[in-house]
DNA sequence: TCAGCATATTGACACTGTAAAGATCGCGTG
DNA sequence: CACGCGATCTTTACAGTGTCAATATGCTGA
């Protein structure tokens, strides 16, 4: 038996590692700081030399979670960016996100500390957003959609993308239809009625 | 001074109120059980005479908080049901009511428990749903709207609305824009690509 | 009258976040 | 090389939490 040093050595990722699993097998609600730490085999107290509180963990946590969720959506428009679908396809990996992994919902938007950003080129936009607004915006100028239009239609795409994962998420929904018909009925226009 | 009796009397009404009071003072998060008992002059434990645990509290306080909900959104409409606009009433109601008490987002829709169905028809629907259902199928009657897009047309309806509701209630959001004219991209169609 | 039942209290337990005090160890400076 | 300083981790403690078992209270009907 090899027993383990005083010092773990990579305590802080593995706590945002472990973090996160935690989130995925018990939610936001059976999450706990000394869960986590059992989990990397330290002691109770230790995770408050890398982190301030616990919301200070659940921060980090989330910001970590937000870079796979914008890995998915980045490649789900990857080399298609002109593609007159594109915000379909980023609109079902956003979706697609929050189906395989149900519990990330209310962790990513409603724990306390979270902010989110969607004001008009904001320095600090809550970053799917913005990968949102420039590919929304390609295609609006393709389209010659006149540009006071281009913020309330990309809100109202934004806003029901959002609305299906929120619904998908909370614990017990029913839904028989597809949520990707429905999608469409937001992102795909016919444009006769120009 | 007299001494209060040894029986409340009234107690399991006043837990549900003054839990609600407590969600609008502290939300989701501040909430404890604890607490509520000492608002209404209680012992800790006296709130399990009534309720099996916290979540069957949470749970009867949520039914409450719908009914008022439902009010709200009841009188949006009421007496103008075949107003072409009666969508875009329903639908502010709804954005209205949460923007007015964003605690409640959270606290009906993540608390362990909550239970949503969105099936066609189904007998234990959410109430709210039921509401936009019927408003809304009898709007597209009068519209001549093939009947295989209703079911896809409301529920994009519904997820824009509830995303909305949502997005308002992430604690820290900023979005200098009017969330009603937004609504409007969704709710009025211009019917002229028949 | 008084037994029984619904309602409330008390006390206990395990679990939580957090803080203070001390232990351990690596690293750079003398 | 020695030494000590700072980062990291442990121990201990405390207040707050949900929940349960045991007990107390008082109303109501037989």
């Amino acid at each position: 038996m090899v027993d383990k040093p005083y010092h773990h050595g990579n305590l802080k990722n593995e706590l945002i590692e472990s973090g996160i699993e935690l989130i995925n097998e018990e939610g936001l609600n059976g999450f706990s700081l000394r869960k986590v730490a059992a989990k990397c085999g330290v002691s109770n107290a230790a995770p408050y030399s890398h982190f301030k509180n616990v919301n200070d963990l659940i921060g980090a946590m989330g910001e970590h979670v937000t870079e796979s969720f914008m890995e998915k959506l980045r490649a789900s428009v990857s080399g298609r960016e002109e593609n007159p679908n594109a915000l379909l396809f980023l609109g079902n990996a956003y979706i697609d996100f929050f189906t395989e992994h149900p519990q990330y919902f209310q962790f990513l938007f409603y724990h306390s500390g979270t902010k989110i950003n969607l004001d008009q080129e904001s320095p600090d936009d809550y970053p799917p957003y913005i990968l949102f607004r420039t590919t929304a915006y390609q295609l609006f100028r393709r389209q010659h959609l006149p540009e006071n239009e281009y913020k309330e239609r990309l809100t109202a795409l934004w806003a029901v993308v959002h609305g299906i994962a929120s619904l998908l998420s909370t614990k017990g929904i029913q839904y028989s239809g597809s949520w990707h018909e429905v999608l469409k009925q937001i992102t795909i226009r016919k444009e006769k009625n120009k």
